[in-house]
DNA sequence: AATTTGACCAACCGCCTTGCT
DNA sequence: AAGCAAGGCGGTTGGTCAAAT
């Protein structure tokens, strides 16, 4: 991150994304990849700010995206992710090829956290839900009844989880608090959860395919 | 048919970390 | 060592759409 001299402010378009800009900024990083994000408004022709490219690329436009809804298995995968490793949306994200942790910030909060709650389990704990009228004690309401008992696989087995988080589910929650910072060096040579040196600055920063170029690389 | 409700999604905001000068 | 800009992340808001009433 260099210190560049800049100009005057621009002032940038906000709101929604056109047709327009969605192509501009596609095609730029198409041809020329993934340099500075506060470059690329400005070469690419689009009246924004980087950080607003660096999301509409990040969580929309990059080919490797899932659009499709989420499959239950993801659904279940997320709920345990969570319930070990808390609000890491990156980290979670980087276990579910193609989404996206916005994408999966927002079925939590939409989603999950709701039928959660139905099930009388506070979606921050996973603990049972303390009021009365939905006090029943019961753990393995916590997780699919499928998870609950242990395992380290979702429902098929077709989203296992990644060692570097697997490892900690045995541990106590005082450990486990700490689990995203322990489990850094065994996902990034980076001191930064998400922070991955090859996604910016380099052309070579879309290789992974589910935008692992952004966060933890998943060892699926 | 009109209104309400809930689910889902896109985008912005503020804060923190990183790295350069 | 300090200051600054850029990148990154989680939280939040607002819009849209479909189902329910």
């Amino acid at each position: 991150m260099s210190k560049a001299p800049r100009g005057p402010r621009k002032a940038v378009r906000r709101g929604p994304w056109s047709r327009e800009e969605d192509a501009k900024l596609t095609d730029h990083i198409a041809k020329h990849g993934l340099g500075r994000w506060s470059d690329i408004p400005r070469l690419a022709g689009i009246e924004r700010g980087g950080k607003s490219c660096r999301l509409r690329w990040l969580n929309y436009l990059r080919p490797d995206l899932k659009r499709a809804a989420l499959s239950q298995e993801e659904e279940d995968l997320i709920i345990q992710l969570h319930s070990i490793i808390g609000n890491s949306w990156t980290l979670i994200a980087a276990c579910l090829p193609g989404r996206t942790d916005n994408g999966v910030k927002n079925f939590w909060n939409a989603s999950i956290k709701h039928k959660l709650r139905r099930r009388g389990i506070d979606p921050d704990t996973h603990e049972p839900m303390v009021d009365e009228g939905t006090r029943n004690g019961d753990a393995q309401h916590i997780l699919p009844s499928h998870l609950a008992a242990g395992s380290n696989t979702c429902s098929h087995g077709a989203l296992p989880l990644p060692d570097s988080i697997t490892s900690y589910v045995d541990t106590d929650p005082l450990e486990l608090q700490h689990g995203v910072v322990l489990v850094q060096p065994v996902v990034s040579s980076s001191s930064k959860v998400g922070s991955d040196p090859s996604s910016t600055g380099s052309d070579t920063g879309e290789q992974c395919p589910n935008g692992a170029d952004r966060a933890a690389s998943c060892s699926i």
